[in-house]
DNA sequence: AGCGCACTACGTACGGTGTACGTAACTAAT
DNA sequence: ATTAGTTACGTACACCGTACGTAGTGCGCT
Protein backbone atom coordinates (compact mmCIF):
# COMPACT_ATOMS: atom_id res chain seq x y z
CA UNK A 1 0.00 0.00 0.00
CA UNK A 2 1.12 3.25 -0.36
CA UNK A 3 2.41 6.06 2.19
CA UNK A 4 -0.64 8.19 1.26
CA UNK A 5 0.55 11.37 2.59
CA UNK A 6 2.33 10.78 5.17
CA UNK A 7 5.52 12.62 3.65
CA UNK A 8 6.52 15.91 5.01
CA UNK A 9 6.26 19.12 3.20
CA UNK A 10 8.09 20.51 0.23
CA UNK A 11 6.57 18.38 -2.88
CA UNK A 12 10.06 19.35 -4.71
CA UNK A 13 11.62 17.35 -2.49
CA UNK A 14 10.07 13.71 -3.67
CA UNK A 15 11.30 12.34 -7.08
CA UNK A 16 8.75 12.41 -9.46
CA UNK A 17 8.68 9.28 -10.38
CA UNK A 18 9.33 6.67 -7.97
CA UNK A 19 11.30 3.38 -9.54
CA UNK A 20 8.53 0.36 -8.35
CA UNK A 21 5.05 0.73 -9.56
CA UNK A 22 3.63 1.08 -13.68
CA UNK A 23 4.89 4.24 -14.87
CA UNK A 24 2.81 7.02 -14.31
CA UNK A 25 0.55 8.46 -16.96
CA UNK A 26 0.98 12.10 -16.55
CA UNK A 27 4.26 14.32 -15.33
CA UNK A 28 4.05 17.20 -12.81
CA UNK A 29 4.59 19.84 -15.79
CA UNK A 30 1.32 17.82 -17.75
CA UNK A 31 -0.84 18.78 -14.32
CA UNK A 32 0.81 21.79 -13.75
CA UNK A 33 -0.14 22.87 -17.83
CA UNK A 34 -3.55 22.41 -16.96
CA UNK A 35 -4.27 23.31 -13.84
CA UNK A 36 -2.60 26.93 -15.54
CA UNK A 37 -4.86 26.24 -18.49
CA UNK A 38 -7.86 26.01 -16.54
CA UNK A 39 -7.33 28.74 -13.94
CA UNK A 40 -6.36 31.28 -17.06
CA UNK A 41 -9.40 30.38 -19.27
CA UNK A 42 -12.07 29.89 -16.07
CA UNK A 43 -10.54 31.59 -12.89
CA UNK A 44 -8.43 30.40 -9.96
CA UNK A 45 -11.93 28.92 -8.57
CA UNK A 46 -12.29 26.74 -11.14
CA UNK A 47 -9.43 24.95 -10.15
CA UNK A 48 -10.36 22.05 -8.47
CA UNK A 49 -8.97 18.54 -8.41
CA UNK A 50 -12.03 16.92 -10.16
CA UNK A 51 -11.93 19.84 -12.97
CA UNK A 52 -8.38 19.26 -13.60
CA UNK A 53 -8.78 15.73 -13.32
CA UNK A 54 -11.20 15.46 -15.75
CA UNK A 55 -9.10 17.99 -18.19
CA UNK A 56 -6.39 15.36 -17.83
CA UNK A 57 -8.76 12.52 -19.12
CA UNK A 58 -8.24 10.89 -15.34
CA UNK A 59 -9.98 9.96 -12.22
CA UNK A 60 -10.08 12.65 -9.72
CA UNK A 61 -8.63 10.69 -7.01
CA UNK A 62 -6.00 9.39 -9.12
CA UNK A 63 -4.37 13.04 -9.06
CA UNK A 64 -3.65 12.71 -5.81
CA UNK A 65 -0.89 9.99 -6.67
CA UNK A 66 1.31 13.03 -7.81
CA UNK A 67 -0.16 15.85 -5.48
CA UNK A 68 -0.83 15.23 -1.89
CA UNK A 69 -2.91 18.29 -1.12
CA UNK A 70 -4.53 20.78 -3.15
CA UNK A 71 -2.24 23.28 -1.94
CA UNK A 72 0.70 21.33 -3.46
CA UNK A 73 -1.08 21.84 -7.10
CA UNK A 74 -1.09 25.78 -6.39
CA UNK A 75 2.49 25.06 -5.24
CA UNK A 76 3.18 23.79 -8.91
CA UNK A 77 1.08 26.21 -10.60
CA UNK A 78 3.00 29.01 -9.68
CA UNK A 79 6.24 27.69 -10.22
CA UNK A 80 5.21 26.85 -13.22
CA UNK A 81 4.21 30.18 -14.69
CA UNK A 82 7.50 31.50 -12.81
CA UNK A 83 9.11 29.72 -15.59
CA UNK A 84 8.21 32.26 -18.21
CA UNK A 85 10.53 35.27 -16.26
CA UNK A 86 12.44 35.94 -18.64
CA UNK A 87 16.59 35.90 -17.22
CA UNK A 88 18.91 38.62 -19.16
CA UNK A 89 22.70 39.29 -18.46
CA UNK A 90 22.69 42.03 -15.87
CA UNK A 91 23.37 45.33 -17.16
CA UNK A 92 25.29 46.87 -14.47
CA UNK A 93 22.84 49.35 -12.77
CA UNK A 94 21.11 47.49 -10.64
CA UNK A 95 18.06 49.52 -10.07
CA UNK A 96 17.34 49.71 -13.63
CA UNK A 97 17.79 45.82 -13.95
CA UNK A 98 15.49 45.83 -11.06
CA UNK A 99 12.89 47.70 -12.55
CA UNK A 100 12.74 45.59 -15.27
CA UNK A 101 12.46 42.92 -13.06
CA UNK A 102 9.21 43.95 -11.09
CA UNK A 103 7.85 45.28 -15.24
CA UNK A 104 8.50 41.39 -16.12
CA UNK A 105 6.49 40.22 -12.85
CA UNK A 106 4.04 42.86 -13.47
CA UNK A 107 2.95 41.34 -16.88
CA UNK A 108 3.39 37.57 -15.73
CA UNK A 109 0.43 38.50 -12.87
CA UNK A 110 -1.34 40.32 -16.11
CA UNK A 111 -1.34 37.21 -18.13
CA UNK A 112 -2.22 34.56 -14.83
CA UNK A 113 -4.40 36.62 -13.27
CA UNK A 114 -4.73 34.01 -10.26
CA UNK A 115 -1.01 34.50 -9.87
CA UNK A 116 -1.23 37.53 -6.80
CA UNK A 117 -3.29 35.30 -5.06
CA UNK A 118 -1.17 32.41 -4.95
CA UNK A 119 2.34 34.33 -4.84
CA UNK A 120 2.99 33.60 -0.96
CA UNK A 121 6.75 33.52 0.04
CA UNK A 122 6.01 30.09 1.79
CA UNK A 123 6.52 28.79 -2.07
CA UNK A 124 9.66 30.79 -2.47
CA UNK A 125 11.86 27.85 -3.01
CA UNK A 126 10.49 26.16 -6.59
CA UNK A 127 13.11 25.35 -8.76
CA UNK A 128 11.86 28.16 -11.09
CA UNK A 129 11.91 30.74 -8.03
CA UNK A 130 15.25 29.74 -7.11
CA UNK A 131 16.05 30.18 -11.32
CA UNK A 132 14.31 33.69 -10.39
CA UNK A 133 16.10 34.58 -6.98
CA UNK A 134 19.26 33.92 -8.17
CA UNK A 135 19.25 35.95 -11.11
CA UNK A 136 17.66 38.86 -9.31
CA UNK A 137 20.71 38.34 -6.77
CA UNK A 138 22.96 38.43 -10.07
CA UNK A 139 21.40 42.38 -10.88
CA UNK A 140 22.11 43.32 -7.81
CA UNK A 141 25.77 42.46 -7.39
CA UNK A 142 26.96 45.92 -8.27
CA UNK A 143 24.95 46.96 -5.57
CA UNK A 144 27.15 47.41 -1.97
CA UNK A 145 24.76 45.84 0.23
CA UNK A 146 24.93 42.52 2.30
CA UNK A 147 23.03 39.71 0.80
CA UNK A 148 20.64 40.27 3.58
CA UNK A 149 19.29 43.19 2.68
CA UNK A 150 19.67 42.28 -0.84
CA UNK A 151 16.65 39.48 0.13
CA UNK A 152 15.23 42.43 1.74
CA UNK A 153 14.84 44.23 -1.14
CA UNK A 154 13.87 41.37 -3.41
CA UNK A 155 10.94 40.64 -0.92
CA UNK A 156 10.00 43.86 -0.59
CA UNK A 157 9.87 44.85 -4.35
CA UNK A 158 7.75 41.17 -5.19
CA UNK A 159 5.42 42.12 -2.22
CA UNK A 160 4.92 45.92 -3.96
CA UNK A 161 4.35 44.42 -7.30
CA UNK A 162 2.41 41.65 -5.98
CA UNK A 163 -0.04 43.74 -3.74
CA UNK A 164 -0.12 46.49 -6.52
CA UNK A 165 -1.62 44.40 -9.47
CA UNK A 166 -3.57 42.47 -7.35
CA UNK A 167 -5.01 45.53 -6.87
CA UNK A 168 -6.09 46.05 -10.39
CA UNK A 169 -6.70 42.88 -11.19
CA UNK A 170 -8.98 42.29 -8.03
CA UNK A 171 -11.34 45.10 -8.74
CA UNK A 172 -11.24 44.42 -12.15
CA UNK A 173 -12.52 41.20 -12.03
CA UNK A 174 -15.07 42.51 -9.45
CA UNK A 175 -16.10 45.03 -11.87
CA UNK A 176 -16.72 42.48 -14.55
CA UNK A 177 -18.16 39.87 -12.36
CA UNK A 178 -21.03 41.40 -10.36
CA UNK A 179 -24.32 40.79 -11.88
CA UNK A 180 -25.98 44.71 -12.24
CA UNK A 181 -23.84 47.27 -14.81
CA UNK A 182 -20.86 49.02 -13.28
CA UNK A 183 -22.24 52.42 -13.73
CA UNK A 184 -24.92 51.55 -11.31
CA UNK A 185 -22.58 50.39 -8.49
CA UNK A 186 -20.02 53.04 -8.93
CA UNK A 187 -23.12 55.40 -8.36
CA UNK A 188 -24.15 53.56 -5.71
CA UNK A 189 -20.02 53.57 -4.21
CA UNK A 190 -20.47 57.25 -5.01
CA UNK A 191 -23.22 57.93 -3.57
CA UNK A 192 -22.59 56.36 -0.52
CA UNK A 193 -18.94 57.96 -0.24
CA UNK A 194 -20.28 61.57 -1.11
CA UNK A 195 -22.87 61.11 1.49
CA UNK A 196 -20.09 60.07 4.47
CA UNK A 197 -17.79 62.65 3.28
CA UNK A 198 -20.17 65.39 3.50
CA UNK A 199 -20.70 64.49 7.04
CA UNK A 200 -18.29 66.80 7.35
CA UNK A 201 -16.67 64.15 10.04
CA UNK A 202 -13.73 63.50 7.40
CA UNK A 203 -12.26 67.39 6.49
CA UNK A 204 -9.05 65.83 4.53
CA UNK A 205 -10.39 63.53 2.22
CA UNK A 206 -13.65 65.73 1.55
CA UNK A 207 -10.65 68.04 0.69
CA UNK A 208 -9.03 65.41 -1.63
CA UNK A 209 -12.37 64.37 -3.51
CA UNK A 210 -12.93 67.86 -4.39
CA UNK A 211 -9.50 67.51 -5.56
CA UNK A 212 -8.26 64.61 -7.26
CA UNK A 213 -11.06 64.67 -9.94
CA UNK A 214 -8.97 63.36 -13.32
CA UNK A 215 -8.33 59.59 -13.57
CA UNK A 216 -4.90 58.89 -12.34
CA UNK A 217 -2.23 57.32 -14.35
CA UNK A 218 -1.41 53.32 -13.21
CA UNK A 219 1.36 53.14 -15.06
CA UNK A 220 3.02 55.71 -13.96
CA UNK A 221 1.50 55.75 -10.06
CA UNK A 222 3.03 51.93 -10.45
CA UNK A 223 6.45 52.91 -11.65
CA UNK A 224 7.01 56.25 -9.29
CA UNK A 225 6.10 54.08 -6.38
CA UNK A 226 8.91 51.47 -7.55
CA UNK A 227 11.65 53.85 -8.21
CA UNK A 228 11.15 55.41 -4.29
CA UNK A 229 11.49 51.98 -3.07
CA UNK A 230 14.49 51.43 -4.85
CA UNK A 231 15.59 54.65 -3.61
CA UNK A 232 14.88 53.76 -0.09
CA UNK A 233 17.67 51.02 -0.68
CA UNK A 234 19.82 53.07 -2.63
CA UNK A 235 20.43 55.87 0.48
CA UNK A 236 21.51 53.59 2.83
CA UNK B 1 -41.60 39.29 -0.70
CA UNK B 2 -38.06 41.01 -0.15
CA UNK B 3 -35.63 42.11 -2.80
CA UNK B 4 -33.51 39.01 -2.06
CA UNK B 5 -30.08 40.61 -3.27
CA UNK B 6 -31.11 42.18 -6.13
CA UNK B 7 -29.20 45.47 -4.57
CA UNK B 8 -26.30 46.83 -5.88
CA UNK B 9 -22.70 46.98 -4.12
CA UNK B 10 -21.90 48.11 -0.26
CA UNK B 11 -23.60 46.99 2.30
CA UNK B 12 -22.91 50.36 4.15
CA UNK B 13 -24.83 51.81 2.06
CA UNK B 14 -28.16 50.32 3.19
CA UNK B 15 -29.69 50.92 6.16
CA UNK B 16 -29.07 49.07 9.11
CA UNK B 17 -32.80 48.54 9.87
CA UNK B 18 -35.50 48.71 7.62
CA UNK B 19 -39.05 50.83 8.83
CA UNK B 20 -41.95 47.73 7.84
CA UNK B 21 -40.94 44.66 9.20
CA UNK B 22 -40.36 42.67 12.60
CA UNK B 23 -37.41 44.21 14.20
CA UNK B 24 -34.25 42.33 13.45
CA UNK B 25 -32.35 40.10 16.61
CA UNK B 26 -29.14 41.70 15.60
CA UNK B 27 -27.29 44.14 14.66
CA UNK B 28 -24.54 43.74 11.96
CA UNK B 29 -21.43 44.57 14.86
CA UNK B 30 -23.15 41.34 16.79
CA UNK B 31 -22.95 39.06 13.83
CA UNK B 32 -19.04 41.32 12.96
CA UNK B 33 -18.31 40.10 16.69
CA UNK B 34 -19.54 36.92 16.27
CA UNK B 35 -17.59 36.30 13.14
CA UNK B 36 -14.45 37.48 14.63
CA UNK B 37 -14.70 35.64 17.46
CA UNK B 38 -14.75 32.77 15.47
CA UNK B 39 -12.02 33.69 13.00
CA UNK B 40 -9.79 34.94 16.17
CA UNK B 41 -10.58 31.11 17.90
CA UNK B 42 -10.84 28.48 15.03
CA UNK B 43 -9.31 30.47 12.23
CA UNK B 44 -10.80 32.14 8.82
CA UNK B 45 -11.86 28.70 7.37
CA UNK B 46 -14.05 28.09 10.47
CA UNK B 47 -15.93 31.25 9.55
CA UNK B 48 -18.95 29.74 7.32
CA UNK B 49 -21.95 31.12 7.30
CA UNK B 50 -23.50 27.68 9.52
CA UNK B 51 -21.13 28.37 12.14
CA UNK B 52 -21.87 31.92 12.60
CA UNK B 53 -25.25 31.73 12.56
CA UNK B 54 -25.10 28.94 15.19
CA UNK B 55 -23.04 31.05 17.14
CA UNK B 56 -25.51 33.72 16.97
CA UNK B 57 -27.96 30.98 17.34
CA UNK B 58 -30.46 31.33 14.94
CA UNK B 59 -30.95 29.56 11.74
CA UNK B 60 -28.44 29.74 8.48
CA UNK B 61 -30.54 31.84 6.31
CA UNK B 62 -31.65 33.99 8.89
CA UNK B 63 -28.08 35.25 8.39
CA UNK B 64 -28.54 36.46 4.62
CA UNK B 65 -31.56 39.03 5.84
CA UNK B 66 -28.40 41.39 7.22
CA UNK B 67 -25.25 39.65 4.70
CA UNK B 68 -26.45 39.24 1.45
CA UNK B 69 -23.16 37.61 0.60
CA UNK B 70 -20.26 35.83 2.61
CA UNK B 71 -18.18 38.67 1.01
CA UNK B 72 -20.15 41.04 2.75
CA UNK B 73 -19.78 39.42 6.53
CA UNK B 74 -16.07 38.72 5.57
CA UNK B 75 -16.41 43.18 4.96
CA UNK B 76 -18.49 43.54 8.19
CA UNK B 77 -15.17 41.58 10.44
CA UNK B 78 -12.89 43.95 8.71
CA UNK B 79 -14.44 47.15 9.88
CA UNK B 80 -15.01 45.49 13.23
CA UNK B 81 -11.64 44.88 13.92
CA UNK B 82 -10.52 48.44 12.13
CA UNK B 83 -12.08 49.71 15.08
CA UNK B 84 -9.61 48.81 17.07
CA UNK B 85 -7.13 51.51 15.58
CA UNK B 86 -5.90 53.94 18.32
CA UNK B 87 -6.02 57.46 16.36
CA UNK B 88 -4.06 60.30 18.49
CA UNK B 89 -3.14 63.74 17.91
CA UNK B 90 -0.72 64.19 14.97
CA UNK B 91 2.68 64.85 16.44
CA UNK B 92 4.23 66.90 13.61
CA UNK B 93 6.91 64.25 12.47
CA UNK B 94 4.80 62.63 9.68
CA UNK B 95 7.27 59.96 9.64
CA UNK B 96 7.05 59.08 12.97
CA UNK B 97 3.32 59.16 13.22
CA UNK B 98 3.22 56.69 10.04
CA UNK B 99 5.56 54.31 11.69
CA UNK B 100 3.38 54.62 14.64
CA UNK B 101 0.43 53.87 12.48
CA UNK B 102 2.25 50.71 10.58
CA UNK B 103 3.35 49.47 13.91
CA UNK B 104 -0.34 49.60 14.77
CA UNK B 105 -1.61 47.96 12.14
CA UNK B 106 0.48 45.15 12.60
CA UNK B 107 -0.43 44.87 16.14
CA UNK B 108 -3.78 44.04 14.95
CA UNK B 109 -2.79 41.91 12.36
CA UNK B 110 -1.46 39.56 15.22
CA UNK B 111 -4.45 39.73 17.33
CA UNK B 112 -6.35 38.91 14.35
CA UNK B 113 -4.08 36.70 12.30
CA UNK B 114 -6.95 36.31 9.52
CA UNK B 115 -6.32 40.11 8.79
CA UNK B 116 -4.23 40.04 5.95
CA UNK B 117 -5.78 37.62 4.03
CA UNK B 118 -8.96 39.72 3.99
CA UNK B 119 -7.20 42.80 3.43
CA UNK B 120 -7.51 44.39 0.22
CA UNK B 121 -8.15 47.73 -1.12
CA UNK B 122 -10.93 47.02 -2.17
CA UNK B 123 -12.54 46.84 1.71
CA UNK B 124 -11.27 50.47 1.93
CA UNK B 125 -14.55 52.50 2.59
CA UNK B 126 -16.45 50.56 5.59
CA UNK B 127 -16.92 53.66 8.22
CA UNK B 128 -13.49 52.69 9.92
CA UNK B 129 -11.69 52.38 7.31
CA UNK B 130 -12.56 56.20 6.66
CA UNK B 131 -11.72 57.09 10.07
CA UNK B 132 -8.56 55.26 9.63
CA UNK B 133 -7.51 57.09 6.02
CA UNK B 134 -8.75 60.16 7.50
CA UNK B 135 -6.11 59.46 10.54
CA UNK B 136 -3.79 59.10 8.26
CA UNK B 137 -4.06 62.01 6.42
CA UNK B 138 -4.12 64.12 9.64
CA UNK B 139 -1.10 62.85 10.12
CA UNK B 140 0.68 63.57 6.76
CA UNK B 141 -0.20 67.37 6.79
CA UNK B 142 3.24 68.34 7.63
CA UNK B 143 4.43 66.46 4.38
CA UNK B 144 4.74 68.95 1.34
CA UNK B 145 3.02 66.58 -1.36
CA UNK B 146 -0.32 66.09 -3.05
CA UNK B 147 -2.85 64.16 -1.50
CA UNK B 148 -2.41 61.85 -4.93
CA UNK B 149 1.49 61.29 -3.38
CA UNK B 150 -0.33 60.74 0.26
CA UNK B 151 -2.61 58.15 -1.06
CA UNK B 152 0.16 56.40 -2.96
CA UNK B 153 2.24 56.56 0.55
CA UNK B 154 -0.65 54.85 2.75
CA UNK B 155 -1.48 52.12 0.15
CA UNK B 156 1.97 51.46 -0.42
CA UNK B 157 2.55 51.35 3.82
CA UNK B 158 -0.50 49.61 4.53
CA UNK B 159 0.29 46.84 1.29
CA UNK B 160 3.90 46.88 3.23
CA UNK B 161 2.60 46.19 6.37
CA UNK B 162 0.27 43.46 5.32
CA UNK B 163 2.45 41.34 2.88
CA UNK B 164 5.13 41.58 5.77
CA UNK B 165 3.13 40.23 8.44
CA UNK B 166 1.35 37.93 6.27
CA UNK B 167 4.60 36.21 5.75
CA UNK B 168 5.23 35.95 9.47
CA UNK B 169 1.62 34.29 10.18
CA UNK B 170 1.25 32.04 7.16
CA UNK B 171 4.82 30.22 7.87
CA UNK B 172 3.66 30.19 11.72
CA UNK B 173 0.53 28.71 11.12
CA UNK B 174 1.46 26.69 8.38
CA UNK B 175 3.95 24.76 10.62
CA UNK B 176 1.19 24.61 13.42
CA UNK B 177 -1.37 22.65 11.52
CA UNK B 178 1.15 20.28 9.92
CA UNK B 179 1.19 16.80 11.38
CA UNK B 180 4.75 16.12 11.34
CA UNK B 181 7.00 18.18 13.52
CA UNK B 182 8.41 21.32 12.98
CA UNK B 183 11.97 20.10 12.96
CA UNK B 184 11.42 17.11 10.57
CA UNK B 185 9.71 19.66 8.23
CA UNK B 186 12.65 21.99 8.27
CA UNK B 187 15.09 19.28 8.35
CA UNK B 188 13.46 18.18 4.57
CA UNK B 189 13.46 21.61 3.62
CA UNK B 190 16.90 22.46 4.22
CA UNK B 191 17.72 18.95 2.55
CA UNK B 192 16.11 19.84 -0.63
CA UNK B 193 17.40 23.60 -0.39
CA UNK B 194 21.26 22.28 0.13
CA UNK B 195 20.50 19.85 -2.68
CA UNK B 196 19.43 22.59 -4.90
CA UNK B 197 22.34 24.74 -4.00
CA UNK B 198 25.03 22.23 -3.36
CA UNK B 199 24.49 21.57 -7.56
CA UNK B 200 26.07 24.74 -8.14
CA UNK B 201 23.43 26.27 -10.03
CA UNK B 202 23.35 29.13 -7.85
CA UNK B 203 26.33 30.53 -6.78
CA UNK B 204 24.95 33.78 -5.28
CA UNK B 205 22.49 31.59 -3.30
CA UNK B 206 24.93 29.23 -2.38
CA UNK B 207 27.37 32.01 -1.16
CA UNK B 208 24.44 33.70 0.83
CA UNK B 209 23.21 30.87 2.61
CA UNK B 210 26.75 30.13 3.90
CA UNK B 211 27.13 33.59 4.98
CA UNK B 212 23.82 34.28 6.76
CA UNK B 213 23.92 31.73 9.02
CA UNK B 214 22.44 33.84 11.98
CA UNK B 215 18.93 34.04 13.12
CA UNK B 216 17.24 37.00 11.40
CA UNK B 217 15.73 40.33 14.13
CA UNK B 218 12.22 39.90 12.37
CA UNK B 219 11.54 43.63 14.38
CA UNK B 220 14.70 45.27 13.56
CA UNK B 221 14.02 43.85 9.36
CA UNK B 222 9.71 45.35 9.64
CA UNK B 223 11.21 49.08 11.15
CA UNK B 224 14.08 48.99 8.59
CA UNK B 225 11.82 48.14 5.47
CA UNK B 226 9.50 50.96 6.82
CA UNK B 227 11.89 53.14 7.31
CA UNK B 228 13.15 53.28 3.69
CA UNK B 229 9.67 52.74 2.42
CA UNK B 230 9.01 56.05 4.01
CA UNK B 231 12.58 57.37 2.84
CA UNK B 232 11.69 56.96 -0.30
CA UNK B 233 8.76 59.48 0.08
CA UNK B 234 10.70 61.66 2.01
CA UNK B 235 13.00 62.74 -0.49
CA UNK B 236 10.52 63.62 -3.31
C1' DA C 1 -59.14 50.55 13.05
C1' DG C 2 -57.75 47.56 10.03
C1' DC C 3 -55.74 46.13 5.89
C1' DG C 4 -51.71 45.04 3.15
C1' DC C 5 -47.12 44.63 2.47
C1' DA C 6 -42.36 44.72 3.51
C1' DC C 7 -39.71 42.48 6.35
C1' DT C 8 -37.85 38.65 9.47
C1' DA C 9 -37.09 33.77 10.22
C1' DC C 10 -35.78 29.33 8.77
C1' DG C 11 -36.10 24.51 6.68
C1' DT C 12 -35.08 22.08 2.61
C1' DA C 13 -32.46 21.11 -1.31
C1' DC C 14 -28.90 21.49 -4.95
C1' DG C 15 -24.55 21.46 -6.79
C1' DG C 16 -20.22 21.98 -5.55
C1' DT C 17 -15.75 21.22 -2.66
C1' DG C 18 -11.40 18.49 -0.53
C1' DT C 19 -10.07 14.11 0.54
C1' DA C 20 -10.07 9.36 3.49
C1' DC C 21 -10.35 4.81 2.33
C1' DG C 22 -10.86 0.32 -0.04
C1' DT C 23 -9.82 -2.30 -4.01
C1' DA C 24 -7.86 -3.92 -8.34
C1' DA C 25 -4.21 -3.93 -11.75
C1' DC C 26 0.55 -3.55 -12.73
C1' DT C 27 5.71 -3.76 -12.60
C1' DA C 28 10.39 -3.58 -10.69
C1' DA C 29 13.30 -5.70 -7.39
C1' DT C 30 14.37 -9.93 -4.87
C1' DA D 1 8.02 -16.63 -9.11
C1' DT D 2 7.05 -14.03 -5.49
C1' DT D 3 6.29 -9.88 -3.31
C1' DA D 4 6.16 -5.27 -2.13
C1' DG D 5 5.43 -0.70 -3.60
C1' DT D 6 2.83 2.10 -7.02
C1' DT D 7 -0.74 3.57 -9.97
C1' DA D 8 -5.57 4.04 -10.88
C1' DC D 9 -10.09 5.14 -9.50
C1' DG D 10 -14.92 4.60 -7.54
C1' DT D 11 -17.46 5.41 -3.45
C1' DA D 12 -18.52 8.01 0.48
C1' DC D 13 -18.41 11.66 3.97
C1' DA D 14 -18.59 16.00 5.83
C1' DC D 15 -18.68 20.30 4.64
C1' DC D 16 -19.53 24.60 1.92
C1' DG D 17 -22.48 28.84 -0.23
C1' DT D 18 -26.88 29.89 -1.30
C1' DA D 19 -31.63 29.68 -4.29
C1' DC D 20 -36.12 29.16 -3.07
C1' DG D 21 -40.57 28.50 -0.67
C1' DT D 22 -43.27 29.39 3.26
C1' DA D 23 -44.89 31.14 7.59
C1' DG D 24 -45.19 34.72 10.96
C1' DT D 25 -44.75 39.70 12.39
C1' DG D 26 -45.66 44.50 12.94
C1' DC D 27 -45.18 49.32 10.59
C1' DG D 28 -47.38 52.63 7.52
C1' DC D 29 -51.22 54.02 4.98
C1' DT D 30 -55.88 54.52 4.06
Amino acid sequence: MAVRGAEPGVIWARPERAGRGPKPAFTRADIAAEAVRIADAEGLDAVSMRHVAAGLGCGTMSLYNYVPRKEDLYELMVDAVSAEHELWEPTGDWRADMMRVAGQTRELMRRHPWLPRLMSPVYGFSPHALRYLEHCLACLDPMDASYGTKFELIAMLNGVVTTYVRNEIDSAERVRNLPWSEEREQAVRLAYLGGQVASGVYPRLAEAFTQDAGPIDMEAVFRRVLERVLGGFASS
